[in-house]
RNA sequence: GGAGGGGUCGCAUAGUGGCCGAGUGCGGGCGCCUGCUAAGCGCUUAUCCCGAGCUAAUCGGGAUCGAGGGUUCGAAUCCCUCCCCCUCCGCCA
């Protein structure tokens, strides 16, 4: 989130953040900020002022000795009292009606955030290969439905749609997928392997910035504080949340492979076809923390963190540069990564790399210590797929098919596949 | 799920209505002293918000004793709800 101070102080970046990302209603929404902090001021220095009569009324009180002297001051402090009790609700109402509006201002971009209105103005800022396709070249479900590896009607049958299941080489080419991602983020880019909880409670979607404003979208339990993790970037953030972590902590580099869950309401009739967008989903996520000077370089280091998985497996691909009207809510710069799919016959986004600045840290209040008994900074958090493990394997399949309709295993990942060389060929 | 115990300043503890934002010990920091990496002495030891100030140093005020409500002139202390931890029983991947 962004401060009440920097609003107060820096507002016309705020409109102009706002106003690149395309909210219609951003102005509006910043001049009820502004009108309801002047008035929280106001009543504060009210209200504090009061307090502070109290205090000082009730060290006189405590010291008096006349019972009839202490008795004429708590009668005089009694008007204080009721006053304190009338403002402070006010007080309440209108900070949680202020928390509420900030809560739903999105970051501000980063000056090498490109200016656009809209996705079609993202630009291609890196391509490896070019697009192909061949006649005989089939998309992932006939290929996954033939080799019997995926199982679109069962997943229905136990789900609904959206759902499916993967079987046998199926499955485990996905197995084998996520292990081998990990081990390299882990082994080769140095991240920590976390693994974490799938479900949090609510307030750790607010401080991660899922909530208020993608409800929709989110998954939880009826009964219990539980909603499930649309990404693992979620917990990832509030590993350290409320920390102040101590000098030489930073950097932080952490990856966990989780499941996914999501409502997509808003992709409603899209992609449904396949496995490309699934209401479960898994996703090998990597996520940093770390000085504010450095995230700028750690956000290029975490793209070739994701651009090394695409070229372990041999897939062609191109690096997207988001622009200001199609960033996400949390983001201040993002590269999506996108690798084509021969089948389909489509660029398919695998990876969303992001630096968030300080915008998560601050919800979710995280801070630093450069040196002992420092001031407390504000890290920046910065996340990345590496990679969703859906479109990956759909690359993979519709890549590595050949024209009998087998599929071949990557070489990296035969260790994972215990002896699976090509998935049809010796079943 | 049942019964009991507990959550206070980095850690350990003291604290049953005002002299407690909070004592003591340990740990950490600064300084002094000591003719040797010890002992001793003194000081210090959180975060956030509002205001003033050169968007400074700093100063004034407010808040925070698991969280939220309540009682009261006044709550770490009393009452209620919730959360978390520990022990035992039950159940269980």
């Amino acid at each position: 989130m962004l401060s009440l101070q920097f609003i107060r102080e820096h507002t016309d970046v705020v409109r102009k953040s706002l106003a690149d990302r395309q909210t219609a209603s951003g102005d509006a929404a910043i001049d009820e900020i502004l009108r309801l902090d002047e008035r929280r001021r106001a009543l504060l220095a009210e209200v504090e002022a009061l307090r502070a009569e109290q205090n000082a009324a009730g060290k006189q009180i405590g010291a008096a000795k006349d019972p009839v002297e202490r008795q004429r001051l708590i009668d005089a402090m009694k008007s204080v009292s009721t006053r304190v009790d009338d403002l402070t609700p006010i007080l309440g109402a209108i900070e949680g009606t202020l928390d509420g509006l900030v809560m739903e201002i999105p970051n501000i971009p980063d000056a090498a955030t490109p200016y656009g209105k809209s996705e079609d103005a993202n630009r291609v800022a890196k391509q490896h290969g070019e697009e192909y396709t061949d006649a005989w070249r089939k998309p992932h479900y006939v290929l996954g439905e033939a080799l019997d590896i995926i199982d679109f009607e069962r997943g229905v049958r136990l789900s609904g749609s959206r759902f499916y299941v993967l079987k046998g080489a199926g499955a485990r080419l996905q197995r084998a997928l996520i292990a081998f991602m990990l081990e390299l983020h882990i082994d080769k880019h140095g991240y920590r392997e976390m693994y974490l909880p799938a479900m949090v409670k609510e307030e750790t979607m607010w401080h991660s910035g899922q909530l208020p404003k993608f409800r929709d979208n989110l998954y939880h339990d009826a009964e219990e504080d539980f909603w499930f993790v649309p990404t693992a970037e979620v917990p990832l953030t509030n590993m350290h949340g409320g920390e102040i972590l101590e000098p030489g902590t930073l950097p932080l580099h952490y990856v966990a492979y989780t499941p996914c869950f999501r409502r997509e309401k808003m992709s409603a009739g899209r992609d449904v076809r396949g496995i490309k967008r699934g209401h479960q989903f898994d996703k090998v996520e990597m996520y940093k923390f770390c000085e504010p000077e450095r995230s700028a370089d750690e956000l290029e280091a975490m793209l070739e963190d994701a651009l090394n998985v695409c070229r372990a497996l041999d897939l062609r691909y191109r690096v997207i540069e988001i622009c200001t009207g199609d960033l996400g809510f949390n983001a201040a710069r993002t590269y999506d990564v996108e690798v084509w799919s021969s089948g389909l016959g489509e660029w398919l986004e695998v990876s969303s790399v992001s630096n968030c600045g300080e915008f998560q840290a601050r919800r979710a209040n995280i801070r630093f210590r450069r040196e002992p008994g420092g001031k407390p900074e504000f890290p920046h958090t910065l996340n990345g797929s590496g990679l969703a493990l859906p479109r990956t394997m759909i690359a993979v399949m519709e890549n590595y098919q050949r024209e009998d309709g087998s599929i071949d295993v990557p070489d990296v990942l035969l260790p994972f596949m215990g002896g699976i060389a090509r998935i049809g060929a010796d079943r």
